[in-house]
RNA sequence: GUGAGCGUAGCUCAGCUGGUAGAGCGCCAGACUGUGGAUCUGGACGUCGCGGGUUCGAAUCCCGUCGCUCACCCCA
């Protein structure tokens, strides 16, 4: 007996994005290169595929995501590649391959695609997930900081997206950091027996996690924590001041954040993240900051850079609910023939309406009109263009509007300006 | 990687303490042979996630496995 064959699904963590979903993306997509261009950004594609290496020195190797969430494996030569859990470290990496420190002021580049680490699922993480991002490399000046996040909060804005929140941090530099985390550390070693089991934990393997913890009970406790703000140099502090004073002047709402804390090595000074009630436990949209050695420890010349990324996924699940019915629109016309006769005359209509650029669809199968006008109904086409035998005699075809059930003769020639017309909305 | 919950029709789900499957929505057809969305009537559709075990008998109980969800962790 011949065994069922088990059908091959998606790897856990990927997905299939699919329609009506891939219209919420396509408009986040749209709006993001929209304003990013407003911006004066420009366009880059890295590879996916990228030397080890490459993360290892960036991101850090004793960071989660280089110990044990990367995709690592051996090439045929032995080489060890990996797919890119993030794409700051190959931004900066082409920055440099490609000299573009040598042309002067300051590179606003962005990307968008696909990025993985191997995470365990949920809810708005996912181990291939997409990120679109921006680096601006060349400049410290804190107004390149402020003018990002202006830019970001005009992104949701434009998105409609309602309730999020701006966290504003600084981490200092690898000047000041060292010294606060000693005193952290110090600190921690006092109230630790007071701390609920987790942060007992992080007190020794990640003390500034402790500072990010969620427990009622622990509040109290970490709010007498010695905070990063408290310990900057005089650089780092200034450069903070100046973040805020900026978007103060620009009436863009923040929250200060001593607690927030990114994951990665190679942030400096400025930290942020905006977050949506929306989302629940993977609460970041996105996030950037500062890195201004990053440069230099991927073997590059001096070049202060700020940066940030957009989670995808998670934007689009906080666009979804709210435009994702009006996103979905149907063709502008539906051909609906009657008869074998009707066919040919159908089809190259509808060929020059396609070639115009309208959205068209007709049966390539005969169909009842009461059924071709369901279908046109099914799909949400605009207009239902019907071409029996009388249409064909006289050349004037019956054009319907499916939304007010109007019906007009048009002469064959004037369909598609009166499609055009009679359209308020994109084709 | 750790812990918990869940996988039944295309979708949302019901199925009590084991007696081999049901509803709503959707889909198809007809009432209505060139006019959709409403109504009525009829119809199709299930590897009950997968594999194994217990049992006369398993969607139901047990074990394993895969996937999803939630939390931890981490971050986008």
């Amino acid at each position: 007996m011949s065994k069922r064959i088990e059908a091959v699904q998606s790897v856990k963590g990927t997905r299939d994005l699919m329609p009506p979903e891939t219209s919420v993306w396509q408009r986040v997509e749209e709006e993001a290169r929209r304003v990013l261009r407003a911006y004066a950004f420009r366009e880059i594609r890295t590879p996916i595929l990228e030397s080890t290496a490459l993360f290892a020195r960036s991101v850090g190797e004793d960071t989660d995501i280089v110990s044990k969430e990367m995709y690592t494996f051996q090439d045929r030569d032995n080489e060890s590649l990996t797919l890119r859990p993030e794409a700051t470290a190959s931004a900066v990496r082409a920055y440099i391959e490609h000299r573009l420190f040598n042309e002067g002021g300051l590179q606003k580049l962005y990307y968008m695609g696909p990025m993985f680490r191997r995470e365990r699922p949920q809810k708005g993480r996912y181990r291939q997930f997409y990120q679109i991002g921006a680096e601006a490399l060349g400049s410290d000046h804190p107004a390149i900081d402020v003018e990002s996040m202006e830019m970001l909060v005009l992104l949701l804005e434009q998105l409609s997206v309602q309730e999020f929140t701006l966290l504003l941090n600084s981490v200092g530099c690898p000047r000041c950091r060292p010294e606060y985390l000693k005193v952290l550390r110090h600190a921690l070693e006092d109230v630790r027996a007071n701390l609920c089991r987790d942060c007992q934990r992080r007190a020794v393997t990640n003390p500034l996690r402790v500072l990010d913890c969620k427990v009622e009970a622990d509040q109290p406790i970490i709010e007498q924590l010695p905070r990063m703000a408290d310990y900057l140099c005089p650089e780092c502090r200034q450069h903070f001041e100046a973040v805020k004073d900026g978007l103060e002047s620009r009436r863009i709402d923040y929250r200060q954040a001593p607690r927030l804390v990114r994951g990665l090595d190679y942030y400096t000074r400025t930290t942020f993240e905006i977050t949506c009630s929306a989302l629940g436990a993977q609460n970041a949209v996105l996030g950037g900051g500062r890195y201004d050695g990053l440069s230099e420890m991927l073997g590059g010349p001096p070049a202060p850079g700020f940066g940030f990324a957009i989670g995808e996924d998670r934007l689009a699940l906080v666009v979804m609910d709210s435009i994702a019915k009006q996103l979905e629109l149907g063709p502008l016309a539906y051909v609906a023939w009657i008869g074998e006769a009707a066919l040919g005359s159908a089809e190259n209509l509808a060929r020059a309406l396609r070639r115009q650029g309208i959205s068209v669809e007709i049966s390539h199968q005969p169909m009842k009109l009461k059924k071709s006008l369901g279908t046109a109904s099914k799909l949400a086409a605009r207009f239902a263009i019907i071409i029996g035998e009388g249409e064909l005699e006289s050349g004037r075809y019956q054009v319907k509007d499916m939304t007010t059930g109007q019906q007009t003769e048009i002469e064959t020639n004037q369909i598609e300006r009166y499609l055009q017309q009679n359209s308020a909305r994109a084709i």
